[in-house]
DNA sequence: TACGAGGCTGACAACGTTGTCCAGGCTCTA
DNA sequence: TAGAGCCTGGACAACGTTGTCAGCCTCGTA
């Protein structure tokens, strides 16, 4: 029986049970504490029948390093922080993926959250990392407003946001080409002879919202197209306001020919919509979205390589950490435009 | 300058620069130790001039309590870990989401990794987390013997297995219904007038593989249909060669009219080859997709509800933290048919 | 006025690990 | 054979926090 087991009188709230310390190895091997912090740590100094018989001790009492107290003592903690609006949407799951998979490369754990797109939630799991003592953090904001981290900076947390940039900090951001890909997608359409363009976006206080909207403009702009209010829905993202945006757009007095969405959730909604529709109208959404290709017709999107996002992100983290890294920088990853049918549909008025 | 900037000199690696410490608070505060952690900790027995007081040096030195340092001494994380297979598997989001919705409910983190469908990256992953001293295990199996999970569970590591069951231990598991709903599935072709039906899916060594397998089988015995080798293709999960096993088994001597897909992967590969295809083949897939009632037909498929599993396991989970718990058990969820079209279509022979 | 009760506060040890430093035993050489 | 140098092992403090406990101060009461 370790020589631990009184613990559990004094703290019945305890859930480590009698979990053996290198002490009991220690005294069960025959050798001081330090010896076993050697074995377990792979340091060298210690013969091999010494070796040998914490090893048989270890593995009799079942020990395993505590790494909280490793934590404590080192001042590393090996793990990493990231901060998501929802795992559950596809757009963040190989994102989160290509972060571990980073992360595991330099042997650190992820811990992770979902901010569900409330500021104050990604502010209160923020902080509930940076109590972890995280070593760094990757951050897809929610909030516009990270001032609360300049503290945990300055103490040495590495951060990076993802997606959209922090909000009165200067700190390393990752994005997506959001201005330029959404600017593709337009133009393609007018290329195919649009005119008559609706765009359904997220709230421009959304920084890629804002800039998906401000390619939308741009694009038409260049072409010397002026923009009708009613062709614009923004802010919509419920399924159900964005079916009525679309069928408003639709059947009004200057009905549009094309659609442009701004993200996967509404891409997919007017794809309902568009589906009862009679006269055929073309599509263009930003993000890529499984199975597009094989719908009637094929959905012609902008692509966001969000694998690339979080490795890249995770990358500059990991270069932070090592010291090899001087000021914040933005680094802007281009869009794809993937062509399948929907964009390449002529207006039909 | 808090006093604990020394620090930095004896070690220069590490990484928290110089964090204020509690003594750090107390002398700016001028105050005990002890008075710290109490504010810090809501606890009572403080005037509320000096809380004022110590709440304003917290806030001057940007200090933030290290839960490591908490966790050393109080014996609980108020962590757990959730080791999947994939993250980036759409069927993981909303497990895992729901899992982190349960941990937030009862105030944990969750920390997380995907094994990547191998058995030895799962170890080094779960011993990772109970070095970290999470408070419990939330695990989809990759591997199919636990027994090294034996001395965490015994020193108090609650554990949860989804999806699939463990290997040579008793531990809880949650699961779903996959031998019902594979039965279900084919009884629903077999109804729908097919007799040659195909079963494509993964290596029947995968618990769940092996279920789906077993309705399968059992479906066609009560229907006294016998069954074809060349209508089944097992262990085939990459996309190339479930193309190749779908169109020997609708070009073979005995075509089948309908197919039976046994996971996610499978059912979308077979799609596309059915759209290549000119007789129209009915099919059933296990797993719901994403706009699955889009496509053309729609597709039908036996759904299981992610985001119950998740909340199912980690909801037992913080049964078992609390002791409220008894003899591990295991729980099965239903699955649910949800017909669209593909599976209703009539054999064409 | 003296005394006890009760509210605040702080000193101290402990959580399990690792870095530092020293002691003792060995080998090797002059 | 003595001294230098190396190798192995252990004692001890420290990491930042919390539980225990004792001391002090104030207030009410006899």
């Amino acid at each position: 029986m370790p020589e631990t087991t009184r613990r559990t009188d004094r703290f019945p709230g305890t859930r480590y049970g009698n979990r053996p310390t290198m002490k009991d190895v220690a005294a069960r091997a025959g050798v001081g504490l330090k010896t076993v912090s050697r074995v377990v740590n792979g340091e060298p100094g210690v013969t091999a029948e010494t070796e040998r018989r914490v090893q048989e001790a270890i593995e009799a009492l079942g020990f395993r390093r505590n790494d909280s107290a490793r934590v404590l003592r080192k001042g590393r903690t090996a793990s990493i922080g990231l901060v998501l609006e929802d795992l559950a949407d596809p757009f963040y799951g190989p994102l989160s993926r290509a972060v571990e998979e980073v992360a595991r490369a330099h042997g650190a754990l992820l811990i992770n959250g979902s901010s569900a797109e409330d500021a104050d939630r990604e502010q209160e799991l923020v902080l509930a990392l940076c109590a972890r003592r995280v070593d760094g953090l990757v951050v897809i904001p929610a909030g516009d407003d990270h001032r609360y981290l300049e503290p945990e900076i300055k103490a040495g947390v590495a951060t990076v946001f993802v997606d959209r940039p922090a909000g009165h900090i200067d700190a390393d951001v990752v994005v997506s080409d959001n201005y330029g890909g959404a600017h593709d997608g337009v133009s393609h359409l007018i290329a195919h002879g649009h005119r008559r363009i609706g765009f359904i976006g997220d709230m421009p206080r959304i920084h890629t919202a804002a800039e998906r909207l401000r390619g939308y403009r741009t694009a038409m702009e260049d072409a010397g197209i002026p923009v009708a209010d009613s062709w614009m829905s923004l802010g919509v993202t419920d399924p159900e306001r964005v079916r009525r945006a679309a069928r408003e757009m639709l059947s009004g007095p200057e009905p549009v020919t094309a659609i442009f969405t701004g993200n996967n959730r509404v891409t997919v909604t007017v794809i309902r919509v568009l589906a009862e529709h009679t006269r055929p109208v073309a599509l263009v959404g930003f993000d890529d979205i499984e199975l597009a290709d094989l719908l009637q017709p094929g959905v012609t999107v902008v692509a966001q390589d969000a694998a690339a996002l979080g490795r890249t992100a995770a990358e500059r983290l990991f270069r932070q950490l090592d010291g090899t890294l001087l000021a914040p920088e933005r680094i802007e990853l281009p869009t794809r435009l993937i062509t399948r049918g929907s964009g390449e549909l002529p207006p039909a008025d």
